[in-house]
DNA sequence: AAAGCAAATGAAAATGAAACTCATTAGGGT
DNA sequence: ACCCTAATGAGTTTCATTTTCATTTGCTTT
């Protein structure tokens, strides 16, 4: 099951959708960049390399077709545009964005969340059905390379 | 203390801005609508009323002016255009939103989240400096509704 | 109070991501 | 092979935000 160039077929005609040559072409850029937050425009430029025919209105098209069937979840790390990555239904609420105010890095991580969702929904009542966190901060390395930096600050 | 019309000049004033005629009248339809999350848009829809001479760049810009002197925060509610709201430096790890899919409201609670930041300093040696939560969903009110049309779904 | 000057402003233009339009193409069933 | 609709691509449009630049404003110095 899951998401594969296998699976994935049947996934778009579950839904009533064609497999076609630009969609299957958007997923191996997907699949293969499954560590990174790739925008449109990144999907895009990748895209073309195997399939230079490609346009980018069908990028946007294909990205959000690929949300709307699950395979897909947008974030929006605070840079303008938006990012998706590969969407883990089974673990909405335990997956968090970690992003370096320094490198720009971005780190994720899985803390387990699903307290918070059962705390909201018994005091207000309201049912979460996403859940995003992201947090700004400085990462190890960078906050490393400050330290080294302490002492000797002339240049 | 604190961010009332009066501490304001000084805020500005420590960081060497001017505390000109629109940025007061920014500020005062910000501590006006303290419950909301206005978008520059609306910042500037307001402010006009009563400053009718203010150009839409100032607000942009004021805002941004704002939220590096930490009077506020932006955040993104996903709806393609970034919102702000007051900061509030002693809580900024314990404020999350709460957006309804179906009526659009927008609900701020205060979860502590403080063992958040610490469980994934110890872990990860990465340093929280803000932080931002929101989970989409469906509010008490809409789901009340979605129930009482339960059984009559014909029309 | 007038002068000087940099910071701040407003109007308009520029930018850039995303969405839309519409003529053309390509799947998939017949 | 044919048909019909979904899907595509190139170009255009939209819309939030940023930038530009000439003008104005708020302070400081006389």
């Amino acid at each position: 099951m899951g998401t594969n160039a296998a699976g994935f077929n049947n996934i778009l005609q579950t839904w009533g959708y064609k497999p076609t040559t630009q969609r299957q072409a958007v997923l191996e850029v997907i699949l293969k960049n499954q560590d990174k937050h790739l925008s449109a425009e990144e999907v895009f430029a990748e895209t073309k390399k195997t399939n230079p025919r490609i346009g980018l209105a069908t990028v946007y098209r294909t990205l959000q077709l690929f949300e709307k069937v699950g395979v897909l979840q947008h974030i929006s790390l605070d840079d303008g545009r938006m990012r998706y990555e590969m969407a883990d239904p089974e673990q909405k609420y335990e997956h968090q964005h970690l992003i370096c105010e320094v490198c720009s890095d971005v780190i994720e991580i899985r803390e387990d969340m699903a307290f918070f969702a059962e705390k909201v929904f018994l005091q207000k009542g309201f049912r979460i059905t996403t859940h995003q966190v992201k947090a700004f901060g400085i990462c190890k390395k960078c906050s490393d390379d400050l330290e080294c930096n302490h002492g000797n600050d002339g240049k």
